[in-house]
RNA sequence: GGGUGUUUAGCUCAGUUGGGAGAGCGUCGGCCUUACAAGCCGAAGGUCGCAGGUUCGACCCCUGCAACACCCA
């Protein structure tokens, strides 16, 4: 082991050897345990994320592994249609190509090549994190065997009439010309107009204001040509004997109906509404209700189509917006315009913006799948952590809405559905699957359907169809269901609800019994790290760190919006004038861990890693010193372990039962936080410290237990450890094989430590307390006072019980070392005290002399803050004993808590209210 | 508009059946002390968002309000 911790060092070579011995695979004995990876996407690179998540599932699962579970964790990628598809166009477009210059075939063997070539950088990216996933059941979405899961889920489904194919509003990617899933639109707030246009009511009738035409107002005044109504409140008065009546359409020649429909605010605007059925999602349900006409008026590309007059055909949906505003202008049509900021609908690939459009689309009728899904979590089979999450899950699925799953591209699944000539649909497996089953003669000509499915379509059978449904494979039998799935609370319901009710249909098992959320990572100012903001960090340059230069080049290369280059150079420079030094992967995932509390937000703060970074190295260091005075050493042979030996193995117990706890209840943060403080604050600051003046103590008997229990505790701390920084405690935990005894060859193979409360030992707890009391009294006044550290002071007792004087004979050596004091003498009752400044533990004084050493002042100052925290305290306890009600109704124990916590305030504070009479009576 | 969550030290956050408010970072003061200056020692700092209620007792339970965040429409 080096002197120093240098992370860089031992990470990569660790992971491959571990990699190669297998050490990740199923260990094919045990209870199963098993975690699915949420599937990244092939073209994406590890981002925080992803990085927060493979930390925490690594984590579990290594705990897992430990405790001799039948460990799997497997791990995979997602072959994200529309995002693979645009990045092999982009590579096609810098050749002057499109796909369709290709042809489909040779597109999507394109795409396969870039795969193989490109994909799954973020796989090689999951090894630097140190995730002890699987390699060898690595999966892909588009692999055969998945292929054929997905294939077997759409055709059953079918044939059970629970998939179909209809017209149905969905939201249409006018650029990409695909229909897109709620998820990969993103409503942003932009800056709009709300226009407001008079509708002449037909058949001379009049509004009860008198007025000849009804006002409405839109955000979007081109879709008034496919207008099939105008709505009002049923209940509002204003317009209810129009309700029935037609209006005149302007610029269409059409007359369309008044209805009378709840959806209307009558409050906003005129409470006139335009009906648009076919292109907005709320006008379609109203549409819907009243059974009105849907015009379609654009095609694929948004541009207006043969369903509008001949001036408008053709346009593009922006353009004619401004001719339709200007020929009503011009109408006299116009009434007013107002600013009006509102939600644009973008898809987040391409960033156009989303139109609501009629297509054929397939579908998945949600209802019955849903009964069962919702009952899983109702009745406990899954749980949510935080709990809080089921009640969205409910919220969504009671009102679930069936499910468009189809999608005009060429890379993903092809749906298995083939036409005739007359446009009858056959579905099936392949073609041949299809004639078979249908007996349909050789000649009879098929096409299949163009389209593919939605990539949640396939993901949704993740956890079944990677152990190899619908085979029923060994693996399927041992590992499903799964044991946690762990994700983030923005795919609840497009994945995770979705795994759910397609597990629950075909394999009739649950796909996992909790559903661990994580939060979401976001910058140090709790903004959304994102490319264009410039505010993304990559965890790989959190390991290996980086030069402010290629800090900047990377943030503000390949920008959507060039213009922002400057600002994110300028903030980044800011940020991090330094660059960003390398912390290492287990500083990183320990950060990680310690972020991980139920909220749903976790701020990314460099100055968290930083501090994690020092407790690795504080625990590289406390390794060195006990291998520094353990190495050469006979630890064979009598024990005489010490107050300090006990009390460390007493706490260690305590902190296996936490971390147990906390990983059982997923509170990563209270994990880190036990390991953190058991490591630096016990173990460092005091166990490593008292066995120094054993070492020093020359009774062997006493060595050697001091030893052995450096040895022993550092182990299980390494092993407690190693789920969350598993490189370090490896490498330490190698190093120190030769004074554990271990012959392992993997601290990850080694069994994690389990509870054995007969190892608590309160009395060595309590002494060591009180011998800290002391160190600390003393360091105290000696910081207060100023005293130089270096400088050795003698110490005098006075009173206490007869367990202080047998306290003091056990741990004199401590106590001289530590405080470093000159002498220590027992003052016999009755004694004249010498000036001093006194600390009180229990019932006993601790004094320094002042002589030569403390100012009376700054004695007296010290003394009156002590005085002054006592006093309150008295007054607190005396308020509450006063109060007839607390001592009659309070438990007892409670009460009498409070009556010794006054005896002894009030004798602390008497003793001290004396010592300050006597410094104040001083010269 | 409906729902969920958050509000605790300067910052980021813990606080597990209601019984003396904690950590990390930051700040201030002192230290190269034979594992560690990526360190050691000491200290300061909070009317627990506001107002009520329940209770002997409320950061914790209940009601209302406010601000912020997110989800759904």
């Amino acid at each position: 082991m080096d002197k120093t911790y240098q992370p860089k060092a031992i990470e990569t070579a660790l992971y491959q050897e571990w990699e190669q011995a297998g050490y990740f695979a199923p260990s094919g004995s045990g209870e199963p345990y098993c975690i699915m990876i949420p599937p990244p996407n092939v073209t994406g690179s590890l981002h925080m994320g992803h990085a927060f998540q493979d930390t925490l599932m690594d984590a579990l699962v290594r705990y897992q592994r430990m405790r001799g579970r039948n460990t799997l964790w497997q791990v995979g990628t997602d072959h994200a249609g529309i995002a693979t598809q645009m990045v092999v166009e982009r590579q096609l477009a810098t050749e002057q190509r499109a796909r369709t210059d290709l042809g489909r075939d040779a597109f999507v063997e394109r795409v396969w090549n870039w795969k193989h070539s490109s994909g799954g950088e973020i796989t090689n990216q999951l090894r630097r994190m140190g995730a002890s996933v699987d390699w060898s059941r690595e999966r892909f979405t588009m692999d055969e065997g998945f292929s054929r899961a997905v294939r077997e889920v759409f055709v059953r489904l079918y044939h059970e009439g629970l998939i179909y194919r209809g017209k149905r509003l969905v939201n249409w990617d006018p650029e990409l010309k695909t229909a897109l899933s709620d998820l990969e639109v993103q409503n942003e707030d932009e800056k709009g107009y709300l226009w407001h246009f008079r509708y002449p009511l037909a058949d001379g009738r009049r509004t009860g204001g008198g007025a000849d035409h009804l006002v409405v107002a839109t955000t979007r005044p081109e879709t008034m040509l496919g207008d099939t109504a105008v709505a009002v409140h049923p209940e509002d008065e204003r317009f209810a004997d129009l309700i029935g009546a037609e209006v005149e359409l302007p610029l269409t020649g059409r007359r369309i109906p008044v209805i009378a429909d709840d959806y209307v605010d009558p409050a906003f605007g005129s409470g006139c509404v335009k009906i648009t059925p076919a292109h907005d999602f709320n006008d379609y349900a109203v549409g819907q209700r009243h059974d009105l006409p849907l015009i379609n008026i654009f095609d694929a590309g948004a541009k207006l189509n043969g369903a509008v007059p001949e001036a408008y055909r053709g346009l593009d949906r922006f353009v004619a917006r401004e001719r339709v505003v200007a020929d009503l202008d011009g109408l006299g049509l116009l009434a007013k315009v107002d600013d009006h900021p509102l939600k644009v609908p973008r898809g987040d690939r391409s960033g156009a913006v989303i139109e609501p459009w009629l297509t054929d689309q397939w579908f998945v009728a949600m209802a019955d799948i849903a009964r069962p899904a919702i009952s899983a979590v109702e009745n406990g089979d899954i749980r949510f952590v935080p709990k809080q999450y089921e009640n969205t899950y409910f919220a969504w699925m009671r009102e679930i809405q069936d499910w468009c799953i189809s999608r005009q591209l060429w890379w993903g699944h092809r749906i298995p559905a083939w036409y005739d000539h007359d446009g009858n649909i056959y579905v099936g497996h392949d073609e041949a699957d299809v004639r078979a089953r249908h007996n349909l003669s050789a000649d009879l000509e098929l096409s299949q359907d163009p389209d593919v499915l939605e990539t949640w379509f396939s993901s949704a059978l993740w956890t079944f169809g990677t152990l190899g449904w619908p085979e029923d494979t060994e693996a399927l039998r041992t590992f499903h269901p799964t044991d946690v799935l762990v994700t983030g609370h923005d795919i609840i319901f497009f994945w995770v609800a979705r795994m759910i009710m397609m597990t629950l249909k075909f394999t009739g098992e649950v796909p996992f019994h909790t559903v661990y959320i994580h939060g979401l990572v976001r910058d140090a100012d709790g903004q959304k790290m994102s490319k264009s903001k410039g505010n993304g960090l990559d965890p790989i340059d959190l390991i290996d760190g980086i030069e402010l230069e290629s800090l900047v080049a990377k943030r503000t290369s390949g920008l959507m919006q060039p213009q922002m280059e400057k600002r994110i150079a300028k903030v980044t420079r800011r940020d991090f004038p330094d660059g960003i030094p390398a912390f290492g992967t287990d500083a990183l995932r320990f950060t990680f861990c310690a972020l991980a509390s139920t909220g749903r937000d976790v701020r990314f703060d460099l100055n968290r890693i930083e501090g994690y970074r020092n407790f690795c190295n504080k625990l590289w260091n406390a390794a060195n010193y006990v291998r520094m005075n353990t190495e050469g050493a006979e630890l064979q042979g009598e024990l005489m372990p010490s107050a300090a030996d006990r009390w460390i193995r007493s706490r260690l117990e305590r902190l296996i039962h936490d971390v147990h706890l906390a990983m059982e209840t997923f509170r990563f943060d209270l994990l880190a936080q036990h390991i953190y403080d058991f490591v630096w604050h016990e173990y460092c600051d005091w166990y490593l410290e008292l066995t120094k003046p054993v070492l020093k103590s020359g009774q062997p008997a006493a060595e050697r237990a001091a030893r052995g229990t450096l040895i022993a505790v550092l182990e299980a701390i390494l092993r407690i450890a190693h789920p969350i920084i598993p490189f370090l405690t490896e490498t330490i935990w190698r190093a120190m094989r030769p004074l554990t005894g271990c012959t392992g060859a993997s601290i990850m193979l080694e069994p994690y430590p389990e509870v054995d409360a007969s190892r608590t030992d309160t009395d060595a707890e309590s002494e060591i307390e009180w011998v800290k009391g002391i160190i600390q009294g003393v360091r105290n006044i000696r910081g207060e006072m100023n005293l130089a550290p270096g400088r050795a002071i003698p110490l005098l007792f006075a009173d206490g019980e007869t367990s202080d004087h047998e306290r003091l004979e056990r741990n004199r050596d401590y106590l001289m070392q530590l405080a470093r004091l000159e002498t220590i003498d027992y003052l016999p009752a009755g004694s004249t005290i010498p000036p001093a400044s006194i600390q009180l533990v229990g019932a006993l004084r601790v004094l320094v002399p002042m002589a030569g050493l403390i100012d009376r002042d700054a004695e007296l100052t010290r003394l009156d803050k002590e005085i002054e925290r006592r006093r309150s305290d008295i007054d607190r306890v005396e308020k509450k004993l006063a109060n007839e009600s607390f001592v009659a109704k309070a438990p007892d124990e409670v009460v009498a808590k409070e009556r010794s916590k006054r005896e002894e305030a009030a004798a602390a504070l008497e003793r001290l209210e004396a010592q300050r009479a006597e410094i104040a009576a001083l010269a």
